[in-house]
DNA sequence: CCAAAGTGTCATAGC
DNA sequence: GGGCTATGACACTTT
């Protein structure tokens, strides 16, 4: 696993090195923070990164409990992070190209498009599948490939490929981005609502990425906008009330047919299934995989739901997020060897091959042969290695009858069974599974995901109270009847201490049979079987300690969700606190001109003004006062009285002195 | 080797 | 009263 997770972190490296190379900026954190919030954000609304796995979803949508951080699958979101912080410490030129591009690739109007403004940067994708069908012609499509990339490139408005016309980096960063500072560039399409609320920035993004991107004539309109952009500077601060409609005013300019181009159902895999088929590496069923996602939900259909229910077909279609998705895909749907092969060679070096670097296929066909060499059973564990030692691992994928738990449990589905506060969608999710069960303990199977290794076996078997196995890890599913003593070598060490404390009390249950019990039942199995009063210890003592540990796990995930909501908490309340003492200076500013244009009109009327023998008023002596009928008058200052105080203090002195 | 994190278990309270 | 869950505390294991 560590192999695969090598060679996945190190394409991505090479891959994202190789765009930035050819003067694309590569913003997968860009990607990932819109559409992976970062983990405080969790309870500021749903958010895809979180319903990557059944578990979490189960809370963000359900419960609103958000992910703690030992998600397995957050390993590919922070290594991703981690990996183009790298590439970006290396000081490669950092354009504003951003993979929107690729999106709406077949949205810009051709008529509009110049194609000499490519430049140096410009990629060679082949985008056109929907219409071109280049699947089988993928080398000859350079022009179309050009202009089309032009087409997408130039519909991004500001942000233009290669021959980048605008020099200010407009970053796709959803913690910058709430602030009004950093309002610059394409960032004019977004309103201050919007940028104030970063929970929804994923949704916004992808809108407001393609209101600009489908603008077919950003160039020769680089002049207005610059100056519908300096016009927004100038606005008062009262105005920005207005903003919305200006900016939804300006939208309407763009495009008109922004929904259009954003429901258009060519995503990128489409480029992905092209250029394998072109290619011919994609195994048959990674092929057929893809081709079934030609038919995935239209991006912003995707975008909308992906923050309730992230549909597994569906995944990411959107650009880098490729492989992410695919990586995903792995932990939700447990067909790793698809899914792995796929996230590498189909995402991202077909990626690389799609831009005509010949250079690069050295180096894919190097990572590919690695990868392919890899055991495919080691893939299945790509995620996970976290602390927690999930029973997938164990159980192994030829399992009988035990496929779908571990399945399951490799996307770290964990029990959630009887949980307070944690409602069992995994139900929706693994119910072919669970329905081979039995039914009265459905529930109780979802739980066998979770336990670990120290801990109790698979639930293929337990509702059979005869039967005794020991299918944890593998190894143990040998029968526990006639030779248990000869195998206790080598399952001792992998058992937990209870399974051997059965095991040597005869005790014909395992550890998750005598927990996942129902409580009658478990008291009839007792009655039942004339156990001694060791093994009723022994078995109350398990279905204690085993209850106790699955009570133990909620609790802890409960804590660390309280921990991570309340990080939440201070962010957006560190946030609302700068927003408010922002308005206070603004309001004192206010205020303190409000002032001075009083004190300043106060004095032009009273100098108009004349006393009982005709002098001007002093401004000095006077003031005017509006009453609550709003009537204005001219009252004397009332001078503050020093004197009278001072008397005070004397004749308090004098009391204290008679006391 | 050490520290931090993870995990299982016990004791206890509350339902 | 028994069963169950939640949780703090502790010890041990893993990272």
């Amino acid at each position: 696993m560590q192999l695969a997770k090598k060679y996945f972190t190190e394409g991505l490296i090479q891959f994202t090195i190789l765009l930035s190379l050819i003067g694309v900026r590569v913003d997968v954190d860009g990607y990932l923070n819109g559409y992976f919030p970062p983990l405080f954000d969790v309870n500021l609304g749903p958010s895809s990164a979180y319903a990557q796995t059944p578990f979490h979803s189960l809370r963000d949508n359900l419960d609103g409990y958000s992910v703690h951080p030992k998600c397995p699958e957050l390993d590919y979101f922070f290594a991703a992070r981690r990996l183009l912080d790298e590439v970006r410490t290396l000081g490669s030129p950092r354009f504003p190209t951003q993979l929107d591009a690729w999106l709406v690739h077949q949205v810009a109007d051709s008529d509009q498009s110049d194609p000499g403004d490519s430049g140096s940067g410009r990629i060679d994708l082949d985008l056109d599948l929907e219409v071109g069908g280049a699947a089988d012609n993928n080398a000859n499509n350079n022009n179309d490939d050009g202009k089309h990339l032009q087409e997408g490139c130039q519909a991004t408005g500001p942000c233009t490929s290669g021959a980048c016309q605008f020099p200010t980096e407009v970053g796709v960063d959803p913690h910058v981005r709430d602030e009004y500072v950093c309002l610059s560039g394409e960032e004019e399409r977004a309103s201050p609502s919007q940028l104030a609320q970063s929970s929804s920035l994923e949704q916004e993004d992808l809108l407001d990425g393609n209101a600009a991107l489908s603008d077919p004539a950003a160039e020769p309109h680089a002049a207005a906008v610059n100056q519908h952009w300096s016009n927004f500077l100038s606005l008062p601060i009262t105005d920005l009330d207005d903003l919305d409609s200006l900016v939804t005013e300006r939208l309407s300019d763009l495009d008109p047919d922004i929904t259009g181009a954003i429901s258009q159902d060519v995503s990128l895999r489409d480029a992905v299934v092209a250029g394998t088929q072109a290619y011919g590496r994609v195994p048959p069923r990674a092929e057929a995989r893809l081709v079934a996602r030609q038919h995935s939900t239209p991006l912003l259909l995707m975008e909308a739901t992906n923050s309730s229910h992230l549909d597994s077909s569906s995944g990411m279609t959107l650009g880098l997020a490729g492989p992410f998705a695919s990586g995903y895909n792995i932990t939700r749907n447990g067909t790793s060897h698809d899914a792995i092969g796929g996230c590498l060679d189909e995402a991202v070096f077909e990626q690389i091959n799609l831009l005509g670097l010949g250079g690069m296929d050295a180096i894919d066909s190097h990572l590919l042969n690695c990868l392919e060499s890899i055991d495919p059973r080691l893939l299945e564990d790509l995620d996970s290695d976290s602390g927690l030692s999930l029973e997938s691992g164990s159980q192994g994928p030829a399992s009988p009858g035990t496929s779908v738990v571990s399945s399951s449990s490799s996307s770290y589905c964990e029990d959630e069974r009887g949980a307070t506060g944690y409602s069992s969608e995994v139900d929706s999710i693994h119910s072919k599974g669970i329905t081979e069960y039995s039914p009265v303990w459905s529930l109780e199977d979802l739980s066998d995901s979770v336990w670990h290794d120290h801990s109790y076996s698979s639930p293929a078997l337990f509702h059979q109270p005869s039967v005794t196995s020991f299918p944890h890890k593998g190894i143990k599913e040998e029968p526990l009847s006639g030779d248990e003593e000869e195998d206790t070598g080598l399952d001792s060490r992998e058992m937990s201490r209870d399974e051997m404390r059965a095991r040597a009390l005869r005790i014909p249950f395992t550890a998750l049979q005598i927990v996942n019990m129902p409580v009658d039942e478990f008291l009839e199995v007792l009655e039942a079987h004339g156990f001694s009063a060791d093994q009723v210890t022994l078995l109350r003592d398990i279905r204690r300690r085993g209850k106790n540990k699955l009570a133990a796990q909620n609790c802890r995930k409960r804590k660390l969700d309280a921990i991570t909501g309340l990080q939440g908490e201070v962010t957006r309340l560190q946030a609302q606190r700068n927003r408010l003492l922002r308005e206070k200076q603004l309001t004192a500013k206010t205020m303190g001109a409000v002032g001075h244009q009083i004190k300043q009109l106060s004095r032009d009327v009273l100098s108009r003004l004349r006393d009982g023998s005709g002098r001007p008023l002093n401004p000095e002596r006077y003031t005017l006062q509006c009453g609550a009928n709003g009537r204005v008058s001219v009252q004397p200052v009332r001078r503050p009285a020093v004197s009278t105080t001072a008397g005070s203090k004397t004749d308090k002195r004098k009391k204290d002195k008679k006391q």
